[in-house]
RNA sequence: GCGCCCGUAGCUCAGUCGAAUAGAGCGUUGGCCUCCGGAGCCAAAGGUCACAGGUUUGAGUCCUGUCGGGCGCGCCA
């Protein structure tokens, strides 16, 4: 209706020739107030100054352009400083409910994308433990972006990057290998670096029931002349770097590759199934490890924007906007997460993708630049990388802040969370607030069975209708949307509803450019509104004699239930036939 | 110190690339069940949009500064 509208007035300009040079950029806007009729153009304020004319006698000229015979519009208005305010017919709004019920699922969906390909990358958590309630809110906004954007008419594709090389692999590798040699019996001092948590003493004790003791080595033999650890004095980052070759040697490649592959299996497939259960699914699990070519800092290297110093390779990042120049190469030889992460953005464009976007945690801000920088420098346009950065999730039990540590693997995974509250509850907690906003998560108040709750009274509204549809097949009546006659639904409430179900496209479209589905969330939670509303309005029953009016009615129920399942979809969230 | 994000009702937050009288939920107070699911509805009270300037016909929204909160500033990931 927007679009239609706005396709309206871009046509009266032209005829009205109020100034040949005007690239336009009015807008077309819902109104607050219902006296304003229920779209306002701004077109003469904004073209006032251009046309040299008052904006209250350029909005006369721009109406007499407008058609006279539309018949989606009642009456054009002037008001205030210039508003040209625009009412529609009843026609017009009544409209919507076949558009609903023929399109269904397809409702809402726009081309605005234009089949363009997105490439998202979330989540991509280091697979040394499982997920926690922070990552949670990445995988609820990737997914439900990723939603959006494929309703939006974007061809989306979604992509865990899995950071299975590196020194933090090894660092869980050698922590399952101690825990082993606990299992075998031997007294370990666990190094305060290592992994702690009770998922690797899982991952150990799979090692020792299969292999029986075939990898145990002495305690002696594995800490002999080992730089001290950070409770004996020593540095914690010297001792866990020392273990880990000192693993490689009395292990041997093969083997140290079976304890590392081990590892890295049952930890990413627990956070495969974790997101599944969770709703969400990847097109590609993009491994680090694959990326073995060195492609992009030659890259880097052929153009001149690296130079070496104290030992190390640098890259010139701070010649492309970034504060100063990045480390690709350590003194000791390792690459840098950094190189990695170019290497990665270089095969995503390579893949051809028209937009990437990267859902990254807020803490990681200042790596923005230096990805894009790098980008530059590769010759690409960093305006294809898009960062969304996700602030973190606080979590409350009703007033009590609950403390999460990495420390000591203290802290509350995902499943626990999605186990406590739900998955519908945790999807839709985590993404009504705007992304970069941080978040307060209650757990009460996620779990209460009351209007309290926005899920529950959100679905509430789509089980109340199909409770009321449950009910039609046990009385006489049927339900003929053929012979509904919209035109009975005059009263106010029903004009609510028709006026909320026919913002959804406008929603969907917003959201997606503007990478919000929390605007889903609100929009959702009004036509629940509008619809309890009309429900309990008085004598607005629905299975009633009339025969005109119950099947509009019903009509009008099926169209609000159909929105409120696409939109719940989007947001992954279920739609319950009962609750 | 520098950079990024955020300051809107008692609390948690919306506010659509600047528009008309700033909105919702919770909480508080008061109403509504002979009626399709009351897990609901109706109503009231509650605001110097952190503060000060500026741009504009028009600023919660844009610009500058101040104050307050969060995060980041490694040859960690």
């Amino acid at each position: 209706m927007k679009q239609y509208l706005h396709k309206l007035f871009t046509h009266a300009l032209l005829q009205a020739e109020i100034s040949k040079d005007m690239v336009v950029e009015f807008r077309i806007e819902r109104t607050r107030d219902a006296r304003h009729g229920d779209f306002a153009c701004n077109a003469a304020m904004v073209l006032a100054k251009a046309a040299r004319m008052r904006p209250r006698d350029l909005a006369a000229r721009i109406i007499e352009q407008l058609p006279t015979d539309e018949p989606s519009i009642a009456k054009v208005e002037i008001a205030g400083p210039g508003f040209i305010n625009v009412f529609l017919t009843q026609q017009a709004y009544r409209a919507v409910i076949g558009d609903i019920l023929t399109a269904q699922a397809a409702y809402g969906r726009s081309q605005v994308g234009a089949g363009q390909s997105v490439m998202i990358e979330f989540v991509s958590a280091n697979p040394t433990g499982p997920l926690h309630v922070g990552h949670g809110r990445g995988a609820a906004y990737g997914a439900a972006l990723a939603n959006l954007l494929t309703a939006a008419g974007f061809n989306v594709h979604k992509e865990y990057y899995v950071n299975d090389a590196g020194r933090q692999m090894d660092i869980l590798a050698v922590s399952v290998w101690l825990r082993y040699l606990e299992l075998c019996g031997e007294t370990v001092a666990f190094p305060s670096n290592a992994y702690q948590g009770d998922y690797v003493w899982d991952i150990a004790a799979s090692l020792h029931r299969e292999h029986g003791e075939a990898l145990r080595q002495s305690a002696n033999t594995v800490f002999k002349d080992i730089p001290a650890d950070v409770d004996q004095g020593g540095d914690k980052e010297l001792h866990i770097d020392a273990l880990i070759e000192r693993s490689q040697q009395l292990l041997g490649d093969a083997s140290y590759r079976l304890v590392f592959q081990r590892a890295l299996d049952v930890i990413l497939e627990d956070i495969r199934h974790d997101l599944e259960q969770f709703g969400v699914v990847y097109e590609a699990w993009f491994s680090e490890s694959s990326l073995s070519d060195t492609r992009a800092m030659d890259q880097l290297k052929a153009a001149g924007h690296t130079y070496m110093q104290d030992g190390a390779l640098w890259f010139r990042s701070s010649a492309f906007g970034d504060e100063k120049d990045r480390v690709l190469v350590r003194e000791n030889g390792q690459f840098t997460y950094f190189a990695s992460d170019i290497a990665y953005h270089l095969n995503k464009l390579e893949r051809g993708f028209d937009h990437l976007i990267n859902i990254w945690g807020a803490d990681h801000h200042g790596y923005v630049a230096r990805v894009k920088a790098a980008m530059m420098a590769l010759g690409a346009d960093a305006e294809r990388l898009t960062v969304l950065l996700v602030q973190f999730a606080t979590l409350y039990r009703g007033k009590e802040r609950l403390q999460m540590s990495t420390r000591s693997g203290e802290f509350v995974t995902l499943r626990e969370l999605r186990e406590e509250v739900g998955r519908d509850a945790a999807r839709f907690f985590y993404i009504q607030r705007k992304s970069e906003q941080h978040l307060n998560f209650d757990l009460e108040l996620a779990k209460s069975n009351s209007k309290n709750n926005p899920v529950y009274y959100i679905q509430y509204a789509h089980t109340r209708i199909a409770g009321v549809f449950r009910a039609l097949s046990e009385t006489n009546f049927v339900w003929h949307h053929d012979k509904a006659r919209l035109e009975r639904l005059e009263s106010k409430y029903e004009q609510a509803v028709l006026v909320t179900l026919s913002r959804y496209p406008e929603v969907i479209e917003m959201a997606a450019e503007t990478y919000e589905p929390h605007q889903l969330t609100y929009y959702l939670h009004d036509l629940a509104e509008v619809f309890h509303t009309f429900y309990d309005a008085p004598g607005h029953k629905v299975l009633i004699e009339d025969d005109e009016l119950r099947n509009a009615r019903l009509s009008l129920m099926a169209a609000v239930q159909q929105v409120l399942r696409n939109g719940l979809t989007i947001i992954g969230v279920s739609a319950p036939e009962v609750m």
